[in-house]
RNA sequence: GGGCGCCUAGCUCAAUUGGCAGAGCAACGGACUCUUAAUCCGUUGGUUGAAGGUUCGAUUCCUUCGGCGCUCACCA
């Protein structure tokens, strides 16, 4: 480029550094701040493209339509006295031309110190090249930000891994994949939003931070408030609140937040996971079903643009209506002879059903013992009101006819103290103040929470829980 | 936590039976005012994850450790 910073070439991690951090100074020197304050920028170069893409070159010469904008240069191919830059912001990507007749010769000599990496803006009129490609004529570039650190590989990308989880700004600069990946996450969540806030639920906040573990079963996080003195549990489910607040009138409420359950970390569990829960007063958990139903089709549609999905090489079908069975039909079908006890049954369901239940299918009827929260099927105690949700052999939502008996929900609470005194790490505490509410009345309530993440894995067909969450839990960095 | 696998230049990857650590991209110098992974000429860049061991000689074989992936267990 036209200054030269160091007769020895960069090649080195360190030697690129101290190449660029070079150009930085040769920069400052000529009075270009190499980490510049905000710039007016007035045109998103998506829209750029959206507005003059259809143009023609011949139309385009005449109209010269005058564009700003700004962003990371992606890539740069370079002819000594002009060069064309790959320009990308967060609405798209549009290639400038830059001349050092059209710049003048002191603007093009900033210009001959920046790296692909760097953010600058340009303000010209729009053109097509030769080939035909919308470009921006650089009449005028202002460097905004210096990039010290190269780009990863640009036509192979960023593949490795353990860079791409731990360094996920480089996933998202260097992969078009994950930068969709996680646009489709966000979008799921404001679609998964938009429904329930259609239907008339109210967003939210209940406590991070429990006294008690309760509304799953799952060994929790301790910290402690050292104020208070107080040893505190970070959430397992935000469940008992969700319903205190139905007991005080908020019908239908939804929290749509962080669960930290302290287990294993796979492909499909992340420590830390995003979860919705949603209660609706005056509902059954056959009504959920329905609801889940219209729910999913309406965010899949959304996400993906279609209710028929592919994943990891089948096509998930959120369109139609999905399959039911109770758990002990399921269980019969594939492992007659299963013993009638609760524990088999769960087993031989987890064990030989799960992985089967690859189209959506809501299982039914879960052994009261296994559900303390969850009310008694009325012709059949033993069971309750209850459904999972099982897609691609997981389980993305569970949900139930809540428990509103106060009476029954102590029982069953002394059932799981007495089971975590038998040693039950994932047993609940008895939460007194929750039976109070019950005993000032909770209307009959249907409650569901749904696996954001598990959900995100599908729509964005990506194998590994890591692939959706922007930052997984992983070890520390290593010195 | 158990089992299996991987770790080589900034990135993506090679390296015969154990025999001088290489390529492309990026970088650096030069040429080049319509490129699209620009092209052409030239130049660099390595504690082969770490520490030991075997060997005349280790990227290669062995041990331990670290990180990551897959998987089993646990869970959503």
């Amino acid at each position: 480029m036209a200054e030269k910073t160091d007769d020895a070439p960069a090649t080195s991690e360190q030697e690129i550094y101290e190449a660029r951090l070079a150009k930085a100074r040769a920069l400052r020197e000529k009075g270009v701040p190499p980490w510049g304050n905000g710039h007016p920028v007035r045109d998103a170069i998506g829209e750029v493209a959206a507005a003059h893409g259809g143009k023609t070159g011949e139309a385009l010469e005449v109209e010269k339509p005058a564009v700003s904008i700004a962003g990371r240069i992606v890539a740069a191919r370079s002819f000594g006295k002009a060069a064309f830059i790959a320009l990308r912001d967060r609405t798209g990507q549009i290639q400038a031309h830059v001349r050092r007749d059209v710049l003048g010769e002191a603007a093009f000599e900033v210009f001959g110190l920046t790296d692909v990496g760097d953010f600058v803006a340009v303000e010209g009129p729009l053109f097509r090249t030769r080939t035909g490609e919308l470009t921006v004529r650089a009449e005028k570039l202002t460097f905004l930000t210096k990039a010290l650190r190269p780009l990863p590989e640009k036509w192979h990308g960023l593949s490795d891994v353990e860079t791409r989880y731990r360094q996920r700004y480089l996933d998202l600069v260097a992969n078009e994949r994950a930068r969709e990946t996680f646009r489709r996450r966000f979008a799921l969540v404001r679609a998964v939003r938009a429904f329930l806030d259609a239907r008339g639920f109210v967003e939210v906040e209940t406590p991070m931070m429990h006294p008690l573990v309760s509304g799953a079963a799952a060994r929790p996080f301790t910290t402690h408030h050292n104020a208070l003195d107080a040893d505190l549990y970070l959430r397992i489910a935000p469940e008992l609140y969700l319903k205190r607040l139905v007991v005080g009138g908020f019908e239908r409420v939804y929290e749509l937040n962080r669960n930290f359950r302290n287990e294993g970390i796979s492909t499909q569990h992340n420590p830390e996971f995003t979860m919705i829960e949603f209660y609706q007063a005056h509902a059954t958990y056959e009504d959920l079903m329905e609801l889940t139903e219209e729910l999913l089709r309406r965010v899949a549609t959304e996400v993906t643009g279609g209710a028929r999905v592919p994943y990891q090489g089948e096509i998930l079908d959120f369109g139609a209506p999905f399959r039911r069975v109770t758990m002990t039909e399921a269980v019969r079908q594939v492992a007659p002879e299963t013993a009638a006890d609760d524990a088999a049954l769960v087993a031989a369901f987890e064990e030989e059903v799960e992985p089967t239940l690859v189209q959506p299918t809501f299982v039914t009827q879960f052994p009261t013992s296994i559900s303390p929260l969850a009310r008694r099927n009325d012709a059949d105690p033993r069971f309750t009101d209850r459904f999972e949700l099982y897609v691609a052999g997981r389980e993305i939502a569970n949900a139930f006819s809540e428990l509103n008996d106060p009476i029954d929900q102590q029982e069953r609470f002394a059932r799981q103290v007495e089971a975590k005194r038998r040693g039950d790490e994932e047993a609940m505490d008895y939460d007194a103040d929750y039976i109070r509410a019950l005993e000032v009345g909770l209307p009959p309530t249907a409650g569901e929470g749904i696996g954001i993440d598990r959900l995100a894995m599908l729509l964005t067909d990506s194998p590994s829980i890591r692939d959706v969450i922007l930052f997984p839990l992983l070890k520390p960095e290593p010195k």
